[in-house]
DNA sequence: TTCCATAATGTGACTCGGTCACGGTACACG
DNA sequence: CGTGTACCGTGACCGAGTCACATTATGGAA
């Protein structure tokens, strides 16, 4: 059971606050948990100001007028997420949501806190528009693969993404999660997979993939 | 004609200089003219550094590797441009391209330089992310638009900004230059716009489109 | 053990928008 | 006044997202 105390001195910036900075954060702290499948932020929601993961994984989304989503990217323990501080942040207007993908425990610093501290302090002023330039880079990538690359090679990847990250052959996710994943729908995810299984690429079955040919699907 | 040292003072951390990081800086600042169309920065170019633009307009977009662009966004007078500098830096971890839209007058800083600048001093340092994240909320605007928005309403907005931008209801380009304003492809726009016509809304010729009910492309 | 609600998958029809190929038309310039 | 070039029109096709609904598998409850 993690203590804000113990966790705020992981903050890349926390070295160059002063003694009263720290007692400004240490108070404006908390931990917070969250249920796997809760929403954590959103348009509407108050402004949740500097979250800190120390277990469990985020996911970051845009959502359409439509309910669209579009996922940006994941952040796991040990990342700092700054965009859940955008409402107080004037240079970042775009809207993102934000969902627990696991059980999470957070280290929150509410809103207001964390935008008189970034006004205060040239470094946490710094490390909030450098972590907010990582997550640029990442939702670039993420952009690219949904609008230039074809559909057949993004499935093929994560395929290949998930084998190197797992070690295992056997994907064990449902289409509607490989759809949900790779940003498409749970239909296109079926159909594509049925091509790949008929150019023997792959089995699939009810809650798996399992990869038969590694080196046809890298070509993809 | 403009002068590199007059320039330079209107960057916001040239005040938090010392006058030898000063001095550092106008050594490695140049002023560099650029003729319309123009390619400025891309992939395989030398790594540009840190753009000022003075008069002109230059547009940076990402270019797929089968050729097919997406314009992120455009910088007039008076905005710095620091992903060309994404080669110097290492959280920036994405391709962009750069021309010139215009003839353009710009305040080069080289690359090793702003470099050097943005890892001794935190000010200059919190300046080039800060404005890389301002880039980042016009390239989330953008992905928006064309990811969530129907293509009819893309193209209704522009032209009802373009609009605005000249106070003309004769909108004066191709169907080229529209398609490539808006993300899209030259046919695309033609069918779109004859069904705008079609439905009196424009009215279309070779070189201009005119806006006939404002009320009702608003609606779109 | 059987039955059934539910989750997961399969599939055809349709739409939207990007791409290709070509043909027609207006305009500028020699 | 002709001709080359830029611009526009249009049909055919394709990829992928959406809708609707059928089919199949599975894990609990009876």
């Amino acid at each position: 059971m993690a203590e804000a105390a113990q966790i705020l001195p992981l903050l890349p910036f926390w070295d160059k606050l002063s003694e009263e900075e720290r007692r400004f954060v240490r108070r404006n702290s908390a931990i917070r948990r969250a249920a796997a499948g809760q929403l954590l932020y959103s348009r509407d929601c108050a402004c949740m100001g500097l979250v800190y993961v120390i277990t469990g994984c985020i996911r970051i989304f845009s959502l359409s007028s439509e309910g669209r989503e579009i996922t940006l990217f994941r952040l796991g323990p040990g990342s700092p997420c700054v965009l859940s501080a955008s409402c107080v942040i004037s240079r970042i207007t775009f809207d993102t949501h934000m969902t627990a993908e696991t059980d999470c425990e957070l280290l929150v610093m509410n809103a207001e806190a964390f935008a008189e501290l970034t006004e205060s302090n040239i470094y946490a002023r710094c490390f909030l528009f450098e972590q907010a330039s990582e997550n640029f880079s990442s939702v670039m990538h993420t952009m690219e693969s949904i609008l230039f690359e074809r559909f057949d090679r993004r499935l093929a990847s994560f395929l290949l993404a998930e084998y190197e990250r797992t070690g295992e052959r056997t994907i064990r996710l449902t289409q509607s999660e490989i759809a949900e994943k790779v940003n498409s729908a749970r239909e296109v995810v079926a159909r594509m997979l049925k091509d790949f299984a008929e150019e023997g690429l792959v089995k699939t079955g009810r809650g798996f993939v399992e990869l038969l040919d590694i080196g046809a699907l890298k070509v993809k």
